[in-house]
DNA sequence: TTTCTTAATAGGAATTTTCCCCTTTTTTGA
DNA sequence: TCAAAAAAGGGGAAAATTCCTATTAAGAAA
């Protein structure tokens, strides 16, 4: 009998995995947990760990990635199986990076969910298909995937640039010259290879900078 | 013992759910769809009407908007309750004029999704203090809520807006002329009440007209 | 304290975007 | 079938964006 934790802020949902889950001959669900903060300290208080952590990805307060990171440097026998609704490229890349063991989309079958729990406990991952072109076309493209580190002001300029506001606005807004504005712009553009403005809102979205 | 139906094509959702409302006395599920389309075939060829559908908003196929209208068209004794992720005003808005009698979010506590389902078996309806707001104001902005309609080559442009191109190159790309596409640019800038390009990015992003 | 990096600021100019007013052709629907 | 709507195209100009190359001020590191 294997031990799984579930961590997710949506209450419907981790109660209707944790149902799926206890109801597999191999497995059982100590507890669940509504983000990551809350795991952490419950993992501290705990004498026995969990095999296995079912981690949504968009939480509040300590979402997936981070927590997964933390997660598999405190407790390296802990394995991580990310659970998300959707499978962007980049963030199926942050939590493989992060060190999740498997990705699973909330869409997911029953028996497929069944099939990843024992696949992880037997082999330590399981990577369906979808997930391992992203993961070899990732470490093909030796894409270094470091998020550019944008400093306090440029990135409280980017999120004006995600408005209709026009550069000149933007400078009045930060008590800037206009052509301080535009060193920040032109940095921007070389550090994200951004060809144009849309450049920036697409990154700063894409990045959650910013949420339309 | 009311009956209930759940729509959503997350089955980890679905099931879940299904577990607790079974879990309370008064309901009882009767199945769970993963669309709209289903659930509709579902319901025509079957002789007893569910008191209330559970029903989430983004589905593939028919999504949850669609598929409430053509419900409360058909069956007008069925209570829709909305399940969403997401509170977008927008969204709220267009599912409660689609006739939803309650809007849920998918973290909600398992107390609240009770007392809801009472209420609306009791009410006809229940809206919780955000929701109420938000149909109240809008009401009275007068807030005619008519997405703007695109035609097909608007429609096609504006998803080149949402990239790195510059107009000529959009030109190119739609074998127009950069002053057709300035035309577009020009109308859509009025439709949509843009002040500029970023304007659009916006307005097709929160339309799912373009998804980053 | 001196050095080194980063932030802030410019001038000047090329490009692109945006605006306003207008014509012709094609498609469509009543 | 005939008018209306949609689609395509255009001239000219103002405004905004983008690019390039410098200079100065401020802060961190040595």
């Amino acid at each position: 009998m294997y031990s799984v934790v579930i961590v997710d802020n949506h209450v419907l949902l981790s109660q209707g995995i944790a149902g799926l889950v206890n109801s597999f001959d191999e497995f059982q669900v100590n507890y669940t947990c509504s983000n990551g903060r809350e795991l952490l300290s419950k993992l501290e208080s705990s004498l026995d760990l969990p095999e296995i952590v079912l981690m949504d990805v968009n939480m509040p307060i300590l979402n997936g990635i981070e927590a997964t990171k933390a997660l598999t440097k405190l407790y390296p026998s802990i394995r991580v199986i990310a659970l998300s609704i959707e499978a962007k490229e980049d963030t199926v890349i942050a939590m493989l990076k992060a060190g999740a063991k498997g990705y699973l989309l909330k869409d997911v079958k029953i028996s497929t969910l069944h099939s990843t729990l024992l696949e992880v406990i037997k082999h330590g991952f399981y990577y369906d298909q979808y997930v391992a072109n992203i993961l070899t076309k990732s470490l093909k493209d030796d894409n270094q995937y470091t998020p550019a580190i944008l400093k306090k002001r440029e990135l409280e300029f980017i999120k004006y640039a995600c408005s209709e506001l026009t550069y000149k606005e933007i400078a009045d807004k930060m008590y800037l010259s206009p052509k301080t504005i535009d060193g920040y712009r032109s940095n921007l553009f070389q550090k994200l290879h951004a060809k144009n403005r849309v450049g920036l809102v697409l990154y700063a979205i894409k990045n959650k900078i910013f949420t339309p």
